[in-house]
Parts: structure tokens; sequence; C-alpha cells
DNA sequence: CATGAATGAGAATTCATTCAT
DNA sequence: TATGAATGAATTCTCATTCAT
């Protein structure tokens, strides 16, 4: 009814319309994928949940590959850990211990997020169909704080606070001892196995110790 | 080898015969499955990769999921890591660093084994359809490495020889030190990423050095 | 007739034309159905026949169940008897003889038509699968002609007119009395022994007569 | 063991065997067929059932439409009213309705047998693939038992116990005023409905009182 | 002779994608 | 532009029947 009241903004209506029907398939595409798989959704669900007719669909998105790659990338860049402030901020840090404990924690939470959990699931049971999925996740997930983690660490070794020869080295030992405990676990054996919020905190917090015992100055 | 042996034992041959034709199934299934996915793998294919028709596989096995089931199963047993010797023999270990040096190497070939990551990837995109095979590999994988490595590392820190409050913990911590740099990138970029025998020696030289870093004696 | 009628009315349109197709699908459905039976009728026959892909049907219909049980309950009530004015009429009969007479050919005339005999030996048949279905069709056929006619017969009853105590019994009597000769003949021995109008007509004038040496007033 | 301990018997011991394994097959597919229908009963369902290969049903019967009629033809055999005695006694009964009545209890409890109605509503369910059958059963069962009351019927009348032109119509009218109620209602309503032996008494009584009420000698 | 395997087709149902309206 | 229909193939699973062993 409204659509046709000003004509001068109807390509301008339009243009909203059909970015909110985009949104609205990306999101229901979103829910879907990450639930119930690649395969296992279909056009159709998507087109339901969202809304649309499936012809809509096929008007945004060349086919279901597109649509799923779209999703992932997106998602992915939403997920990604704005992290480097903090992380930086450890450069001056006067309590080392504290400081790395509370970024520890904060990692840990993030990753541990039911949705991320499922991206990564998800993008793990199709490398076989999207490997560049795969590195995408990495390079915007484990390979970004890694990066960001080293190029700290390396400052600090040189200011004597830590002790390493490999910073990247160190990094990534930083990165899965915080990580991997709660995250195999959740990851195999499913969210039923989800630690409480105080479990994750002690994981962090014993990832965090352990790596300041192997790599703190004496 | 002794099935023409006795041509009496019609009975013993046509066990043979079927116990041969279930175990082509099996091996079909689990070379598709593995490289394709669950529900990219139809019975079809598993048929024709076993030459079998495919009421003879619908004989054998009730349905897709119990064949599923049945192949990760085996799969994992086959897979399992009998590293229980390897670990004990820790306990009485004159040269610790040597020795964790060579048990994380072993670990880790075991590990990052092509068709180990495949399962691995298999049941963690499965989660949501399989989750009782999540546990299934989660125990007789990682766990069951953790358990055997908490024993013995709580009767090393007994002897003093490593300082540890809970040495399930240090297990886990050993345990994903080693492994988890090669693995996450492995999983995430696929095995075009798999690094050389030589690195994955470091990975796992790197990880042994940081534990006892961390959880030596001083 | 007014499908065309106003252009601008697409939507309604549409209903119609998906309203064409469901009814052509069910138009099929129930030629086979009844021809050859619930399970020798595959959906892609129905398919075929009613000039619809396979999709159409199963969007309107959930499944093969789903879609034989619409048949078989719009089929019912399609061939419901339209007999209860003509029953009831009875009541201020003058001439009882006569109009149970017509009554008893009318009813015969209706439930030994092709279509009648073939959805009961339909539901019969099916009884196992679907024994709503049986039920469906007792209430709808003769379980209502026993209705009306029970609550005539009693008003005839104490206008004396007939004679009996149970006017519900009175009323199957007299039903069978009518149907069942050829009922029973054409169903257990197909439409090849389906007696001519003339002989239908004389075994209702003799149910009807014989209802009436029992139960009329002396 | 003792297939061959006399050479001689041995041929007969294999008739014996053979007609055991043909009997078993025969129960089982009296079973299956009665329960689940014709199509939806499978020749691997019978040959678990007759714990007898499927090879071995193929020897005995040259295929399942063959299976089919052997079975029902056997089951209607088996099934078929010895009552031509019961009937022949009436011509000298000196209290009819009492006799009547015995004769319409017997007739009824024998049709309303479980397997009786399976059988029927099979027969008819299948009359399309299988006429002869229907015949078959008709024949067997509400024509023979017409054809003997009739004959008693008109030796009743000639001795003026009955009145009555056509005494084959007469013995249609007596043989469904006394199954037509239950008969008709069990079969489309299921055995659920199956009325109390009590009940199944009132309906014969009912019956063979509405009867003699219509050709009874004043 | 009887068991397991094979055959070859056909069942119901779903899919991604493309026309027509 | 967007809806419903169509397509055409693929899915899992089952069937009756026939070879081989």
């Amino acid at each position: 009814m409204s659509e046709t009241t000003t004509p001068t903004t109807q390509s301008r209506d339009d243009e909203t319309r059909t970015a909110r029907k985009r949104r609205a398939i990306l999101d229901a595409a979103t829910t879907l994928f990450l639930r119930e798989g690649y395969l296992a959704t279909s056009m159709d669900q998507i087109a339901a949940a969202a809304s649309v007719s499936k012809q809509t669909i096929y008007k945004q998105f060349a086919d279901k590959p597109s649509l799923f790659r779209e999703m992932v990338t997106g998602t992915v860049v939403e997920v990604i850990d704005p992290i480097a402030e903090q992380v930086a901020s450890l450069r001056d840090s006067t309590d080392l211990a504290a400081d790395l404990q509370r970024l520890a924690r904060a990692l840990l939470a993030r990753v541990i997020q039911p949705r991320v959990m499922q991206l990564r699931r998800l993008v793990i049971g199709e490398a076989g169909r999207f490997p560049e999925l795969g590195r995408l996740f990495y390079d915007g997930g484990p390979g970004r704080t890694i990066d960001v983690l080293a190029a700290t660490f390396e400052s600090l070794a040189t200011r004597g606070t830590l002790q390493l020869q490999d910073p990247r080295l160190a990094a990534e030992h930083f990165n899965w001892l915080v990580m991997s405990i709660p995250l195999n676990r959740v990851m195999l054996c499913g969210d039923a196995e989800l630690p409480a919020q105080a479990d994750i905190d002690r994981y962090a917090d014993a990832g965090a110790q352990a790596f300041l015992a192997a790599y703190g100055a004496k």
C-alpha cells in the first residue's frame, strides 16, 4: 500500500526492502545451517524461515553454496574477537599475572559461546566441501588472536617481562593452554558437556598460570 | 588363508563369505564416509564401492545410521592409541625430558594421521546427528590419553620429578600443548596445510619443553 | 466460470489454480485408489493421472496416508444418503407399504452404485491400516440411515402403524432386509455379478414386504 | 540324524518333512495375510515366520499369488460351516421357534469369529486382484448356507410350518436378518466393536424372531 | 536341498533449481 | 516482482524372484 506513495523514494524503498529481505534470508540461513548443517538444510526451509519465496533467495544468491559461503563469511566477521586493544594494553602491564588472567577469561568466554562453537563445528564438518571457509575461520579466529598475541609477547620479551625465543610459538601455547580443555570437550561431547561459568574461568586461570610458569621471567 | 582347507565345512565357508562381504561393506563405508561425509555418501555408492548389492548391505545393517555408527565405532577402536605402556614407562624414567619428548612425538604422530583427522572432522561435523559418537571418540581418544597421563603424572609428582597439584589438569595441559597447534591448523585448513614430519616433531618437542618448564621440578 | 473476470485479483487466480490442482489430484486419487486399492496405487500414478508433478501433490498433502484419508473422507461425504427427508415423510404416510417400497428402492439404488461399492470394499480392505475410516464410512452410511429410520419407526409405532419394541432394531432389520442380498453378492462376487435394475428393485420390494410382514400392524 | 536310518522309508520321511514345511508355510502365510493383507505381506516375512528359506517357498508354490490363492482356498474350506445336519434336522422340528433360534446362534457365532471376519475382509479387499476368491468365499460361506436353508424351508413350507413363495428368498432373508447387524458393524468398525457374546445371541434371537414373524404360519 | 547374495525394479519422499503467472 | 508449479534426478529402503554355493 505505502510502497507507491512517493515515486521518488520508491527505488530507495525497494532497496531497503530488498536489503531487509536479504538480511532475513541470511538470518534464517545462519540459524538453520548452524543448527542442521549444510546438506541437511534445504532451500525450502530457509525460504520458509525467512518468510520469502525461493525465487527471492535465488535473486539474491546465485545458489546454495554461495548463500552458505556468504553466511559463514558474515558470521565469522561478526564473531571475530575485538581483543586487539585488550591484548595491546598488556604491553604496559604492571601486573602481568592478573592481566593475562583477565585476557584468558575474555578469550575463552568468547570462543566457548554456543554460536561460535556451532560455527566451528560447521566449518570443520564442511572442510571437505568448502576448504576456503576453514582457512577463513582460522584466519579470523585463532590466527588473528595469535598474531596480536605474538606481537605483544615479543614486546614483553624485549622488556624482560617474558622469557621466550619464538614469540609466535609462545602465543600459540598461551592460546591453546587457555582454550583447549573446554573447547575440545564441548566440540566433541556437545553443549550438554558445556561447563559452568566458574569452571570455564578456572580453565582460563589455570592456562594463564601454566603459561606464566613456563614463560614468565624468573 | 584357511577358507578352502576343508571343503566339507560349507557352513563355515558361508560364514566366511558373509563376513567377507560385511568387511567389504564396512571398508567401503569407511572410505566414503570419511571422505565425503555422512549425508553426502549414498548407500548406492557404498554398495558399488563394496561390489555388493544394496540388499546385502541392508541384510547386514539395519539402516544407514546403523552402518555409520558401526563404521565409526570400529574405526575409533582401531585407531585408539596403544600408548598405555609407553606412558607407564615414564614412571621409572631417568631422563624425563627425553622421554616426554619421545612420548610427545608418538602421540602427535598418531593423532595427525590423515585417517584420524578425517574421523575427527567427521565426528565433529555429525555431532548434531550422532551425539554419542562424539563422546565415543573423546573417550577413546583424548580422554583415554589424558587418563593414563594423569595417573603417571601423579606418580611422578609423588617422587618429586614433577611439581603439580592437579595431575589431571597437568595431563590435559601436556596433551594439548603437544597437539593443539598442528591439530587445529590441519583440522581447519585441511590436509593441504599438513606440516612436514620435521615440523610436526618440532611442535611436539616445543610442547613437551613448555610443559616441563611449567611443571618440571626446579 | 469466473476465473478470468477480474485480472487484478491475481491472488484469487492463484487460489483458483491451486484449488484446481488440488481437485485434480483428489479426483485422480479417488479413481485410482478405488480401482487399485491403497498399496497398489503409487504416488507416481496419481501425479500422472492428475497431470501434476509429484511436488505439487506433496505440497498439498503431507503424505500418502493423508491423501488417502482426505479422499475417503471426501467421497464418503459426497456419497452420503440425502434420504433424511424421504424417510421423514414416512411419518405421515397413508400408504405405508407403497412408501416403504419406494424408500427401499431408493436406498438400495444408492448403495449398489459401483462407486459406493468400491468405496465400501476399499474401506473394508484397509480397515487394518485405517481403522478410523471404517467407522467414518459406517457413521456416514448405514449408521446414519439407521438413525433416521429408527426415529421415524418410533413415531410410526406410537401411531400404531408399526408394531415394535425396539425401533433401532427394527430400523436395522429394515435396512439389511433391503440391502443384504445384492450387497453381499456384489461385494464378494464383483460387479460382474451386479444384478439388473429390475432384479434390484425386486430385492428392495421383497425386503420391504418382509419387513412389513414382520413389523406391520395386523 | 534319523533321516537316514532306514533307506526304504527315506522318501517317505522326506515327504513328511516336505509336507511339514508346506504346512508351516501355509500357516505363516495365513497368519500374515489375514493380519497384514496381501500386498503388505512380503515373502521374506512369510519365510521368516515359517522358519524356512525363501527357496523352499518357491519350490512349493509357484509365486506369491499362488501361495495366496492356496491359503485362501484352504482357509475357506476349513472354515466352512458344518451346519448341514443341523439345518436338515429342522425339517422334523416340533418347536420351530426354539430350533431356529438355536440355529441362528450357531450360524452367527461361526461367522463372527475373528478369523472368519479377517478372511472376509481380506477377500473383499482383494476382490479386484483375485475376483475368483470372492466367489469361492461366497459359495463356501453364505451361498452354501443359503442353499441348505432354502431346501429345508421349502420342505417346511410344504408341511405348512412356514409360509413362503420363494424358499431361496426366505433363506436369504433369514441368513441376513441373523447376521447383518453385527457383521457389518464389526467389518467396518473393527474388532474393537465386537459385541459381547450375550449381545451376539440377542442379535441372533431377534433375527430369528423377526423371520418367524414374517414367514411363520399364522 | 537350502542358505545368502544378487537382481532390477519400484516404492515414498525430498532436493536444488527454473518456468510461468 | 514474487508466488506456485514443474522438473528431473537422487535419496533410503523394500520387493518378488532367481542364481550360486
